[in-house]
RNA sequence: GCGCACGUGGCGUAAUUGGUAGCCGCGCCAGACUUAGGAUCUGGUGUCUUGCGACGUGUAGGUUCGAGUCCUAUCGUGCGCACCA
């Protein structure tokens, strides 16, 4: 009978299902493995055939495992919340619940035609209250924790609270948005809402006023990874800069951790850097530099210690809280003036012009090594946000401060041998040191890394400052102005914010009238009816971001149904953390930092038992559109084929691909296509109407949309599963292209074939071809999948199933073990073999054969022969032949006397098993 | 500008990690069969050359008996970060 794929998957499917055979439960006797997928967004487009590439190749690997043996965790779900469902919401006034619902039931009927092993007892949905609840009360150990930098962990903020009633201050060193120092007689005298106000600079989850990513568009502020080159990166709309009151997590306070926790983890390292390049680290010193006239000092932070003898001027962040405490009365018009205009330039409108603006503030500081007086100038150049916000400025060796000294004349001192600074800095860390010599210190004839040193020794020494390192790492921003998300658990008293008591959650997400903001700008949830505490004090109106549902729901998944915990403490010591992590590279600066300090979070508590969350990360690649196009001849109806479209002045215009085949257009379906088609003509070449092509992102607009489901029809879920890894290596980026699905389909046509007319009773041993075709067949097949290489094994099936046909093997043992080995890759043609030969259960749980190194040995071993490294012929040789009798076999050859040309060789080199190199 | 990854047939790719470059597949060519298909099967297919053979992994060097693989320079592509002092 013919591969029937309709007929075999959906009778396999439907077993899976009523057998319950991918759920799994904790099992003390087995290991454990924990395979996870990034939860997908349901968007309303649906699946393309891009997003289960990672699934499948995960579903590979899961499966792998569960034959080896391993008790394996397997789980999906859905990231509900997300902005275009509330777009839609704003737009049609649907609910963006239902419209999730929706899309969420799509994508099951999806994935489930694909044949994955996911265990959907255990799915989550972020909207799901059962599961918000366990986001809302992280969110309130969050507020209830500070930073301990001496412990180095997060500490109960009632810890804190202890020792300001005790030592204030002093002696306790904890994250803090501000250094504020005070005695425990001021703390005791505080009122209680000074107190709470004031622990709001330690909490981990604080509210605090901060310069924010404001987006008007779409009236929210955003992340800082959510921004890209000042414009949203949903949607592109222009982002502002804007001092507001916001929930953040302190973030920051992990950022060594986050770096140094990297070394440990088997990711990529593309990855490992962008997130690296994320946290920033730089370690330098930061310095006072008394300011002449006024009892202030100046703090800067510098990495370049060693050229302080070439500050010539400082710089302030327009933003910094110095601005107004060294601006002169007859300056402050133009520094008033210059704030003004600074405050209404966008981010980007700061990037783009990149135009050296700044005014001076009319003080001076004096340089702590030279006792010169500087002057201190405003510059949107310097960022508020990092280090002190104000800088020291060296316009010989940075290049920023050269192009503001030249701009404003201001004096440029070259501090390193040779350094030409006529037309641009010496910005490299190297050389020898000159004009640096003070009453105080001496650093001429050092070179740079020798005076940066002596330069932070003698600074601490004289205590002028302190070594530091800074971050990059900004705090997470944790407001969001818009309805579709989870509500805070946060209720105001007087204005200041509680926390609503545990056994409130979850606090449920209420019904609004409209999804738009209010007439007074407050954010939807402010139109929510009753939306106040049984004693009527308002709940917060903004909700949280995408970011903290999909923070810790791989917690979730061990444990989905716990409404006592987020996760038990049984079920978290038993699946630990995630062994292996699939998803896109995109995340590296989002998902995959927030979730990492969360997980640090909760693991300082106590609450789970793993570091880092994700042991084992692999980012798979984005699958692109082919955009096909046909080419119009201009003011014409006529279209002339891909390789003849330089000979007019032609339109190229896409095509839906669903009309082209091996890049060749169906004319009849274009003419229906479109009305205004249905009358055109064509000019083909060999009677063909070819489409040209170009990669795009695959969308709709582009007509270049590739739907699994339609492949799964025609082809099947197996034809798809392993056309989707032979495409290329996992992690490379390709543009997804049908052509060619015809090769794996047929791979499977003819193993179906082979088995179909195997003698399954037989019990008659394998000869010896046949052992030696199945065995390299598992040996390749095991190492490619452990070592991620999925192209490759779909490459060593179709060998192994050519060299079978060409055997013609009926061998029952020898389908037997090509089931087993098949399995993770096509597991309904599998399962249908691994039944028709007889077996009970299914083929998930067929234990995966160990292959047998001895059927591999050859006999004979075939030498290439070559002469100064060039091939001349072959040899064959004994496999147990020594070194020198292949040699004596190489010369023996009746080809050796030609290539030798009566010369003697110099020098031989056998390689057992690889070569024969004669050098003469 | 900085960081990371990568350049191999007409195309997607492979190469036991320094040892016969081009496995597997698409496409293409030839043939077989046939109820003429978007089917199946067989053989061929890096370039040049009638052939012997020569050349060939972006380019130019280097190390080595031997380089797609290692080193240096250079060009090109993709991704990430970007006034972070």
């Amino acid at each position: 009978m013919e591969y029937n794929h309709r007929e075999i998957e959906n009778r396999w499917q439907e077993y899976w299902r009523s057998n319950r055979i991918y759920e799994v439960k904790e099992d003390s006797t087995k290991p454990k493995y924990y395979v996870l997928d990034m939860f997908p967004y349901p968007s309303g487009a649906g699946l393309h055939v891009g997003h289960p590439l990672g699934y499948i190749a995960s579903d590979i690997y899961s499966r792998f495992k569960r034959q080896q043996g391993f008790n394996v965790l397997h789980p999906m779900g859905y990231d509900a919340y997300g902005l275009p469902a509330e777009q839609y919401a704003i737009q049609t006034g649907q609910h963006p619940e239902k419209t999730t619902m929706e899309n969420i039931a799509r994508y099951r009927a999806q994935l489930d035609k694909i044949g994955f092993s996911f265990d959907w007892s255990r799915e989550v949905r972020t909207c799901d209250p059962g599961f918000y609840k366990w986001t809302q009360w992280a969110f309130m150990q969050m507020f209830n924790s500070y930073y301990d930098r001496t412990l180095g962990k997060a500490m109960p903020i009632s810890h804190l609270v202890e020792h300001f009633e005790k030592h204030g201050s002093e002696g306790i060193n904890p994250a803090a948005s501000k250094d504020i120092e005070f005695t425990a007689e001021e703390w005791n005298s505080l009122s209680d809402d000074e107190k709470l106000g004031r622990l709001m600079n330690y909490r981990i989850a604080y509210q605090g006023e901060t310069m924010v990513n404001w987006c008007p568009q779409l009236g929210t502020v955003l992340a800082n990874d959510e921004v890209s080159e000042g414009l949203s990166v949903r949607g592109g709309y222009p982002v502002e800069q804007k001092l507001m009151n916001q929930w953040c997590l302190r973030v920051s306070a992990y950022a060594s951790r986050l770096l140094d926790g990297l070394d440990k983890l088997d990711w990529s390292d593309s990855l490992k850097e962008t997130q690296r390049n994320w946290i920033g680290r730089s370690e330098g010193a930061e310095m006072k530099f008394q300011v002449a006239d006024k009892d202030i000092a100046l703090e800067i932070f510098t990495t370049r210690a060693d050229t302080v003898f070439g500050v010539t001027f400082m710089v302030l962040a327009p933003e910094s809280a110095y601005v107004d405490m060294l601006t002169t009365a007859e300056q402050k018009p133009a520094v008033d003036a210059y704030l003004e205009e600074v405050k209404h330039k966008t981010e980007r409108e700061r990037q783009i012009e990149k135009k050296v603006s700044g005014v001076f503030t009319g003080s001076y500081a004096i340089n702590p090594l030279t006792g010169e007086k500087i002057p201190v100038w405003v510059s949107d150049y310097v960022l508020a946000g990092y280090g002190t916000g104000a800088i020291m400025a060296v316009p010989a060796h940075d290049s920023r401060d050269y192009a503001f000294a030249r701009h404003f004349n201001l004096p440029v001192i070259p501090l390193i041998e040779g350094a030409d600074v006529s037309e641009q800095s010496f910005d490299a860390k190297e050389g020898i040191m000159i004009n640096s010599k003070g009453p105080e210190l001496d650093l001429n004839g050092l070179t740079v890394k020798e005076a940066i040193a002596k330069t932070k020794k003698y600074i601490e020494e004289a205590g002028l400052g302190k070594v530091k390192t800074n971050y990059r790492l900004r705090d997470a921003i944790f407001s969001r102005q818009r309805y579709w998300g989870e509500p805070f658990p946060v209720y105001y008293k007087d204005g200041v914010a509680h926390l609503l008591d545990e056994s409130a959650l979850p606090l449920l997400l209420p019904e609004v009238s409209s999804y738009l903001p209010t007439e007074s700008g407050q954010p939807p949830l402010a139109r929510a009816e009753g939306w106040t505490t049984a004693e009527g004090y308002p709940l917060e109106v903004c909700t949280m971001p995408g970011f903290a549902g999909s923070s810790a729901y791989y917690l979730r998944y061990m444990d989905p149904h716990n409404d006592k915990a987020l996760v038990s403490k049984e079920a978290n010591e038993y699946w630990r953390n995630v062994d292996l992590y699939l998803g896109g590279a995109e995340h590296a600066t989002g998902h995959l930092i927030y979730s990492r300090f969360w997980n640090k979070f909760l693991y300082d508590l106590g609450y789970v038992v793993e570091d880092e969350p994700f042991k084992r990360l692999v980012n798979q690649g984005m699958i692109q559109g082919r955009t096909s196009f046909v080419y119009r001849i201009k003011g014409t109806n006529t279209f002339v084929s891909h390789g003849l479209r330089d000979q007019y002045d032609v339109t190229p215009i896409r095509v839906d691909i669903s009309m082209v085949r091996n890049d060749q257009l169906d004319t009849e379906a274009f003419r229906k296509w479109r009305p205004e088609f249905a009358d055109a003509e064509f000019i083909l070449e060999d009677g063909k109407y070819i489409c040209g092509y170009a990669v795009e992102k695959m969308s709709k607009s582009m007509f270049n949309v590739v739907n699994p489901d339609d492949i799964v029809e025609r082809y099947g879920a197996d034809t798809l599963r392993l056309y989707e890894m032979f495409l290329g290596p996992l992690e490379q980026s390709k543009p997804w292209d049908t052509n060619g699905i015809d090769g794996v389909n047929r791979f499977l046509k003819k193993i179906w074939g082979l088995f179909e007319r195997a003698d399954l009773d037989s019990d008659k041993e394998m000869t010896k071809e046949e052992k030696k075709a199945i065995n390299k067949l598992i040996k390749k097949v095991t190492s490619d999948i452990q070592g991620f290489s999925f192209n490759t094994s779909i490459a060593a099936f179709m060998i192994a199933a050519n060299e079978l046909g060409s055997l013609k093997s009926d061998n029952r043992k020898v389908y037997d073990l090509f089931a087993r080995v098949l399995a993770p890759f096509a597991p309904h043609i599998a399962e249908e073999m691994w039944h028709r030969l007889g077996h009970d259960g299914s083929v998930v749980d067929a234990e995966w054969p160990a292959h047998d190194e001895s059927a591999l040995v050859e006999d004979t071993v075939k030498y290439p022969v070559s002469f100064n490294g060039k091939t001349r012929y072959m040899i064959e040789a004994p496999a147990a032949a020594s070194k020198e009798d292949v040699e004596a076999l190489a010369l023996s050859d009746a080809n050796a006397e030609k290539w030798l040309a009566g010369k003697t060789p110099r020098k031989i080199i056998v390689v057992p098993g690889r070569i024969v190199n004669i050098v003469i």
